[in-house]
DNA sequence: ATAAATGCAAAGACTTTGCAGCGGC
DNA sequence: GCCGCTGCAAAGTCTTTGCATTTAT
């Protein structure tokens, strides 16, 4: 019997590109990312992920999977808070942040008149923009009180 | 024969407002800073100009004076490479910083209309605006090479 | 005098690395 | 079968903390 469905799973493509053999935990993080919602996981939060519904991998493989799909450009670090990174998909639409202060929600947004002024800036400084991080602090009206 | 000069350290006025004793240590670490060029030094930069002029501070000291300070308002933390922390002075001017990816230097700026433009964006996506940081990546004309 | 600040060393949080065995290709 | 990948545990880096002593007020 014929097989209809696509004889790779969804996301190899994307490792072969980058020169990453297609393994499980390499899978299996990049569907966690896929679907996480918020889009910002800590290495942890992909950790604890796995570990619920997966057989065991190593916090380890976490973090060198991570960090491979970063240099790839599959992923981006962020480091919002201090302590810990986080990592979301790098959709390559290059959005921006805004954190609530109270909740610690993340919040994303875009926008290109600050993206074309802030090339300017580089410009005038004597830079050639590569890339930028904006985040924004602030208190979402819904948890003013909080 | 009387004396002109004021009878307290600069800065002392700085950590009384904050409720910090005026110690040694409180008013080097603030001195480094103030002298600091480029603004931006790590809790290590700033223990190591301390060794090299000084009887001996605690790496632990530096680490706790700039937290305080940090929480005081006087100093801002940021997270520039990933690792380490960098503490800069805060002046109160808000400016931002460019990175150059080659040399690590890093330049700062300031721009009134994109400011203006983020508190505008912070208030459509229903945030009230409390701070904010940008940090340009980019490549500096004088290291197009390197 | 009293409470706070410091130094030291030890602990902590987060991340990376070494190495033997497992698994894609 | 080969080379890369993984898991585990150990090491690393940066930062914080506990505690006895010193210091500012």
């Amino acid at each position: 019997m014929s097989q209809a469905a696509p004889s790779l799973p969804l996301g190899s493509h994307d490792l072969r590109k980058a020169g990453l053999k297609v393994t499980r935990p390499r899978l299996r993080i990049l569907e966690i990312l896929e679907a996480a919602e918020p889009h910002h996981l800590s290495a942890e939060d992909v950790y604890r992920e796995l570990l619920a519904n997966d057989h065991d991998f190593g916090l380890a493989t976490v973090y060198r999977v991570l960090s491979q799909f970063e240099t790839a450009g599959i992923v981006t670090r962020h480091h919002f808070a201090g302590g810990q990174a986080v990592f979301e998909l790098d959709t390559g639409d290059n959005h921006d942040h805004i954190v609530c202060l109270k909740s610690g929600e993340v919040a994303e947004f875009k926008d290109v008149r600050i993206e074309k002024r802030l090339k300017q800036i580089a410009s005038e400084l004597g830079y050639t923009l590569t890339d930028h991080r904006i985040v924004l602090y602030g208190v979402h009206q819904d948890h003013r009180d909080a």
